[in-house]
DNA sequence: TTACTATATTGACATTCTTCAATATATCCC
DNA sequence: GGGATATATTGAAGAATGTCAATATAGTAA
């Protein structure tokens, strides 16, 4: 979104490195905080541990029931989980049954398990 | 009273599976987003990955010159990742030298991955 | 058809987050 | 002391996010 490369400035003496760069580049570092962005809140947590509980067996009234928002907030955090890629859905007559895609899940954990680690 | 591992996936006629609760409570949940979140900035992310690059040796400057915000922007996401526990700073004269706080770090991965695994 | 039900969507509002210019603070050097 | 520099803080503005009442949609059942 906006151009990053400053040649390194002249750097008055003992401090800083000049030239630094991060290495995790801009584009990266986008995709890797939405991932942790859409992990990043409570509701959304709670529905993703309902879904892997049972998978397949969750329909939304028993997230309405179990959870501290309305069903409008519910829906809204199930079209997020799901443009995301984390969940699925199976509509059957007036209940939609939601579950965890698992290999979604499972390769957005490996992914933040790799770059956390860089960090140690 | 906890069911922790109801085996029938069979449901009660029609839809839900009255009672059913996360197994992640209302507090986890409130815990572990903030744990995400605060990972959840790509500038943050880039923050610690430049420090975690040469631990002791990063002062504002080199991050400023590295990354595409402006130096009150940086201050700020130093000051949310100080108050997080994540990183620390050291004062030598007009310079501040900021460090991951490894400990801190790797304790918060754990947690991720030991909960995140929960949601497979 | 009509009534009813489960879920989705809309629209509005409030809150939080992000950013930066301006300014303040602290330190070094002369 | 004054001037220069590195970083922190303030305050304001816009963007993004979260929530819910109202409504729409789609299915069931009589």
């Amino acid at each position: 979104m906006r151009p990053d490369h400053d040649p390194p400035p002249e750097r008055p003496d003992g401090c800083c490195n000049p030239g630094m760069q991060p290495r995790i580049s801009g584009e990266l570092a986008q995709a890797l905080s939405a991932d942790l962005a859409i992990l990043g809140h409570p509701i959304r947590l709670q529905i993703l541990d309902m879904l892997a509980q049972r998978a397949g067996h969750v329909c939304v009234c028993d997230l309405e029931a179990a959870l501290p928002v309305k069903q409008p907030t519910i829906s809204h955090h199930l079209k997020l989980l799901r443009e995301a890629g984390l969940i699925g859905v199976e509509r059957q007559g007036l209940w939609a049954y939601y579950f965890v895609r698992s290999e979604a899940l499972e390769s957005l954990r490996e992914r933040l398990l790799q770059h956390l680690s860089l960090l140690r």
